[in-house]
DNA sequence: CTTCGCCGTTCCGTTTACGGAACGCTGGCG
DNA sequence: CGCCAGCGTTCCGTAAACGGAACGGCGAAG
């Protein structure tokens, strides 16, 4: 359990996993084709006419479909252009949103934000209480911004943990190891945004 | 026009959205592949690295950041997965949600939250430079949390405003007329949660 | 019953995305 | 200096995704 952070380096710290690991990819290869079925069987489209409507082939929209195929993201966009849906609607249900957790902390991304000098990163994250939460350094120049929305939140250096209620706001280089902890039992909802400066 | 303000009702009221909102289809292989390239540098991961920790070749990984390549979901997959982000991040912003605009002010709703005692509504909101915007008074007890990303912001009661740069945070209660407005010509990039206290 | 049109799948040759192995470049070090 | 380690790009043979053209199945019309 000591993928810590809510942030995405926790994925990556997890020293590797030499396996290529392919089989997992099916993650999506036959649950993406199920949903644009769906979506295109919701308009009373046939397989056929979506292909020629896409400009793909039948057998590729077919294929796509049944998850035996691993499109390619122009195959991909030009069928759900098709649908008149965004791709992420193929790739993520409908609530699918995607959650980091760790022993306390869970957060979910909200956004990137790419800028000329740095990267944005927007977390919504809820603090369990109980337990509390370390991470480890990251990149020097990192700052993390924490805006309570409920509970009372312990945040920051793990030399000079700062503290915040509803409405509170918090703000620290998160180029040491720091931590998050909820005080008392109440959960903490919060969003955190993770500025990366441009190297 | 008489919405000023990113007032989250307007947002709400749209009542069906039939086209899911197209205009950010971040789809084309260039896009993706700088906001891979992105993701990765951002991280301070080289493309050797990476490509290694993903598991794919270094030939696949750099054309697909420079785009000469159409790559497959799989590869798509794999990647991003290394980087601790969903796909949909790689290829777009969040599905297209109700974006509230003004003579100088556009917000775009991202998560409204409701808890016991109260409702919050988080935007991302953009402040075009040279022209402010009012907003008239609210609820009382309604409060406004603003933290900048990138420019100078004045906002807050149109009496008092407070000013903040990238990392600062203001904060105001709302039941009484206040204002937005960027300081000198850069754009001023903020999230906005605003907080109404259940009646 | 036969014919027709359209359905979704399968076959097949072509195109291309794939990973591994080069390549040239740069920066650190003895 | 040369050497080396790591960077990102390019080359190349292979695997597979591609579109077009078959195929069998099924309901409606003749």
């Amino acid at each position: 359990m000591e993928s810590p952070t809510p942030t995405p380096q926790a994925a990556r710290e997890q020293p590797a996993r030499e396996q290529p690991a392919r089989e997992q990819a099916a993650t999506d290869a036959g649950t993406v084709g199920a949903r644009v079925r769906a979506l295109r069987e919701e308009r009373g489209l046939s397989l056929s006419t979506l292909a020629r409507l896409a400009g793909v082939g039948k057998a590729t929209l077919s294929g796509l479909e049944n998850g035996t195929r691993n499109p390619t993201l122009e195959t991909l966009y030009a069928v759900t252009a098709q649908l008149g849906v965004p791709l992420t609607a193929a790739l993520s249900g409908p609530a699918a949103t995607p959650t980091v957790r760790g022993a306390a902390v869970s957060a979910t991304l909200l956004e990137v934000f790419t800028e000329a000098g740095a990267t944005y990163e927007l977390y919504r994250m809820r603090v369990a209480p109980g337990v509390g939460q370390l991470s480890p350094a990251h990149q020097p120049g990192v700052t993390e911004h924490v805006t309570v929305f409920a509970g009372q939140l312990r945040a920051g250096p793990v030399d000079a943990p700062l503290t915040a209620g509803p409405g509170g706001h918090l703000r620290w280089t998160s180029d040491v190891p720091h931590g998050y902890a909820a005080i008392g039992d109440e959960e903490v909802w919060a969003s955190l945004l993770l500025r990366y400066p441009r190297r």
